[in-house]
DNA sequence: CTACCTTTGTGAAGGTTTTCACAAGCCGCG
DNA sequence: CGCGGCTTGTGAAAACCTTCACAAAGGTAG
């Protein structure tokens, strides 16, 4: 029992299916803070807005972590779940970029929680320069390899303006970056070792008018 | 020929396929800047990271946009699925909490830009209450119906702490919003009518936790 | 007008994801 | 210890999505 784990996958995991993960190890670390040693797949499901198969499915491609007739013991599912989402870290992030978006995200508790470290600070502004959030010192954008390197940093939060993206983007690569989530709204090339992930609020928003167009069309 | 179009569907469209239409626009409209009148689906492909298939199937659920031979013309493509997706017209939208991450949304110009305009900013923070953000003034969030109503509010933004979410959320639906962007890393359970989209800035982060782990593994 | 080049729109094929359904396994109780 | 109720893990089926491949159609040049 118990093969796969965190390991090398031979199967290649979808980005639903991560994302489902993720869903669930909140959904879990919310019923252990409210005492519930145990959960079912149904009740998995129920919370993550899916199905019982699907919860199990999920969990099946990376090996058997309920009992039959019981459920899945929530402590250690969660502690599994981390494991698989590779949680069972610390992340060391940089945030370039220090406008409106950038500060909001600094001050986010949730990926502090998480462990995602935001341990550096960039912005090309040089009124920035020299000031310090929470004791980070806001550095210039012009020593992004520097601190990069220095700090070894694993992932980049790109939350600069569109047209300074592409500039910024060719460097964080060639600085050996291996993960970047990227908020401003443009598809970033990337060589295939580099994962993207982008957070993009127009088009989710655009997502919402389509949903009410549809509604308001079907319904009269 | 070019049958469908915006009108009520009878296929079911995929929230991918949304995302790419979404995104096909928003290329349109760069390309459009620079002069090009014409594109054709393997290069919109290109820049959208998919396929020339892929392009021509996606838009031939709506009708038939383009001309063989020749290919799409572009500002006649851009306004089909302007219509497609809803934002030939302007969509009335309400921020809900006024902290971080509200003030870079309300400051963010790419909302109004697609006409979703904040018409409405509210919070529970009586020492927000009367100032001003751009003329719009900030109000409570014990006004909430009165301001949905007033306002005719189409879209709410939901920006709250995690723990104020459930009240204004029932109350939120309870006025008869139908669409709801929500910032809050929780399940929204709504009625079926309600459209919600989430942006969990966590999760995207994960993802990527879950790539660079599975890339190391990979490697060695 | 015809021949040829190009690119769309779309059935059919292929692939992936989700759902179904049930044997296997765990627990508690008599 | 054996039975019954419950829930997992998983092949098989169904649904869904993407890719293929090609007929149909626009344009152009001769």
């Amino acid at each position: 029992m118990e093969a796969p784990r965190g390991g090398a996958l031979s199967r290649k995991i979808s980005e639903t299916t991560v994302r489902r993960l993720s869903l669930y190890l909140r959904i879990l670390e919310e019923v252990e803070g409210a005492g519930t040693d145990t959960i079912s797949s149904e009740e998995l499901a129920g919370r993550a807005d899916t199905t019982a198969a699907q919860v199990r499915k999920d969990l099946s491609l990376f090996g058997s972590f309920g009992k039959r007739g019981l459920g899945y013991a929530v402590i250690q599912l969660a502690s599994g779940l981390r494991e698989i989402l590779g949680l069972d870290r610390s992340w060391r992030v940089a945030l370039v970029g220090a406008g409106r978006i950038g500060s909001a995200l600094f001050e986010y508790a949730g990926f502090r929680q998480r462990r995602f470290d935001i341990v550096a600070v960039l912005d090309a502004d040089p009124g920035k320069r020299g000031t310090r959030w929470d004791g980070i010192p806001v550095r210039d954008t012009a020593d992004l390899e520097e601190v990069l390197r220095t700090e070894a940093i694993d992932i980049v939060i790109l939350a600069v303006p569109a047209a300074a993206v592409p500039g910024v983007l060719d460097r964080v690569i060639a600085a050996g970056v291996k993960g970047i989530l990227n908020f401003a709204p443009m598809q970033l090339r990337v060589p295939a070792d580099v994962a993207v992930q982008d957070v993009n609020m127009v088009m989710e928003l655009e997502a919402l008018s389509f949903a009410l167009s549809q509604a308001k069309a079907a319904q009269g």
